[in-house]
DNA sequence: AAAAATTGCGTTATCGTTACCTAATGATAC
DNA sequence: GTATCATTAGGTAACGATAACGCAATTTTT
């Protein structure tokens, strides 16, 4: 079905056809009426290619993330992520401009977006990891279209919102903690941005795992700067004998690791934290840590990339959540790192017959 | 960079791009070699929408795989994933014909394959789990493009192949028996399609999880009728006091565990299986079944069909492999199962603040 | 009542690519 | 010297959607 179709059935021309499909006024209650009886009936889809073309609309992404650099290089392979999307989109008009800012400095976060938005931007994929920050800024600018990656904003201000389930990401995280260290005993969690939404939430599920068990006993430690975590986990193993686990909501499980195995603690105790960064998988694999909950930073920019691309392009209603899954990461499956990186894959010839 | 500039760059008309662009003859060598050289230094890409809507070409997938309602609705939800995707990609020219055959009847496949190929049929999504006929079936018809979804066949005949790495799964699945049953005894591998590549994989990656474990001594079963698995685990039972475990190799573990469960032997065995069909949910939900392998068969289907895609309306080289995540699936983690399937997705809302 | 504004609708150029149809030019054959 | 052919190249009509423009026929304003 075309405009032409349409036209020649209603007994009208084109532009009168166009008129009446954009709401362009000029056109008669009857035959507005007649036409759109036709559009229904026919179901009428507008042609993708020639509507583009026509067009010609370029469709830039803003992308507000943290520093590429920081927390061990997780936000490079979300980034990483967004990049294969945007590659595999670029002959379909889709460009991006990045802005990184600092978590720790929310101005850092409204310069970025007040830079970015001086640009042509025609949609944002943001991480809302500073939520007052993120709605004011979306305030600033609400006619955009918003998807928001890593983390959860409790507000409908988003298109789309490509996370895991924190909470339920931290439960599992206890389920493996016991799994891992059966006998019960002191358990503690520590967070490194206490405010962050992520990191609370995890924090919540963990300890959710074990309210009804009375064998484990669990203790929140926060930290603010930098050394001064290391220094409470040696006070923790100090008050507590019974210390075997700890589980860190956050990719910083690498600082903790290698405390322990320098206090000589590793033995005693299970170590549980989050995603695959580089160190992290040498830190497992060195036996220092004992699992990793990883949630597909690639697949989360890769995705949240084309789910504004339909929006933007395809003019299609995205997904309002993609659920990000719970990956469990243990020393026996860490080789299989490459299932959640874009960039290599396993072949199956050598395992073939 | 559009034909016309190129044209204008090199002194000759659109026509004459055209035909370098296409080697459709009749042009000068030197003029050849100009525009060549143009096309080059600007790296022309042709616009896709103004291609595709001069082509108006229709791209329809043939989809091969076993009945949809065989093994417990695990090709439904591939079948889910297919769909999903062609909805989206239905305005950019995507269609699919369904042939659906029975996995124990080769010349069911070769009919179904045959009966697709007298459709008009630009690319081919097929489970290859019966490699011969696979391979007949593609030499026959050799110029298409095909993927391969569930299962790899170890040959370079397919554009692209997404599947999980059975041995790792099978690995894994080893793994998590040692962790769900830390004791050791004897544990039975069930296979119910032995000639199943992904089978065989899978029960090689578990029994090379134990290799060098001797507390742990696996035994192999094969079931071809349906009773007749059932009554071996029965036997199984009789002869080995310390039976703690069963790992079965596909989505069938519902009926083990159900005979399990009537024989009164649940307490003592920790049962593995694969894949969240339905029954096997509930089995889960009701404490029949320890752990499930997933290889989430709605996001295959989904990517198998966008590869496709890139390749026949984009033009795009797709990914040889996509490796399909293994996904660990505990009780405390199936009510997260939406996150693995693309129909439900969690709501922010209730957890947030 | 004349001028101005509004309404309703048709016409047309354009986006970039593709494929076909001519039109030159030069070479060869008679 | 003309007819025939091959080679090389230019011209152009679609593909479908869009939006500017044009032109009557009304209605509103002065």
């Amino acid at each position: 079905m075309t405009i032409a179709e349409i036209a020649k059935l209603a007994g009208v021309s084109i532009g009168t056809v166009d008129r009446v499909l954009h709401n362009r006024g000029r056109v008669a209650p009857r035959t507005i009426e007649k036409i759109m009886q036709i559009v229904e009936d026919h179901n009428y889809q507008p042609n993708t290619f020639a509507r583009n073309l026509k067009l010609s609309k370029k469709f830039t992404i803003g992308v507000i993330i943290p520093s590429l650099h920081s927390e061990f290089g997780y936000w490079q392979l979300i980034y990483d992520g967004v990049l294969k999307a945007v590659k595999e989109l670029s002959q379909l008009a889709v460009s991006i401009e990045l802005m990184e800012y600092d978590r720790r400095n929310p101005k850092s976060f409204l310069r970025a977006g007040d830079l970015l938005f001086h640009k042509k931007i025609d949609a944002v994929l943001i991480a809302p990891l500073l939520p007052d920050e993120t709605s004011a800024l979306i305030d600033k600018y609400p006619q955009l279209p918003y998807a928001f990656i890593d983390s959860p904003l409790p507000c409908d201000k988003a298109l789309v919102t490509v996370a895991q389930n924190p909470f339920r990401g931290g439960f599992l995280a206890g389920r493996m903690m016991k799994l891992l260290s059966p006998k019960g005993g002191t358990y503690i969690i520590i967070q490194t941005h206490k405010s962050a939404y992520n990191s609370s939430e995890r924090a919540r599920g963990f300890k959710s795992y074990f309210s009804h068990n009375p064998d484990y006993h669990i203790q929140e430690v926060e930290t603010t700067s930098d050394e001064d975590g290391e220094n409470k986990i040696e006070e923790m193993y100090r008050q507590h004998k019974d210390l075997r686990g700890i589980f860190i909501v956050n990719n910083a499980v690498i600082r903790f690791a290698n405390r322990i195995v320098l206090l000589g603690r590793k033995n005693q105790t299970i170590i549980i934290g989050y995603d695959i960064v580089e160190q992290n998988r040498e830190a497992m694999l060195e036996g220092k840590v004992d699992c990793l909950i990883s949630q597909r930073p690639e697949f989360q920019g890769y995705t949240a990339i084309y789910q504004l691309y339909r929006k933007g392009i395809l003019n299609q209603k995205p997904d309002k959540n993609i659920p990000i899954p719970i990956d469990i990461i243990l020393p026996e499956n860490i080789q299989d790192d490459n299932s959640y990186n874009f960039n290599h894959s396993w072949e199956f010839q050598e395992d073939c017959i």
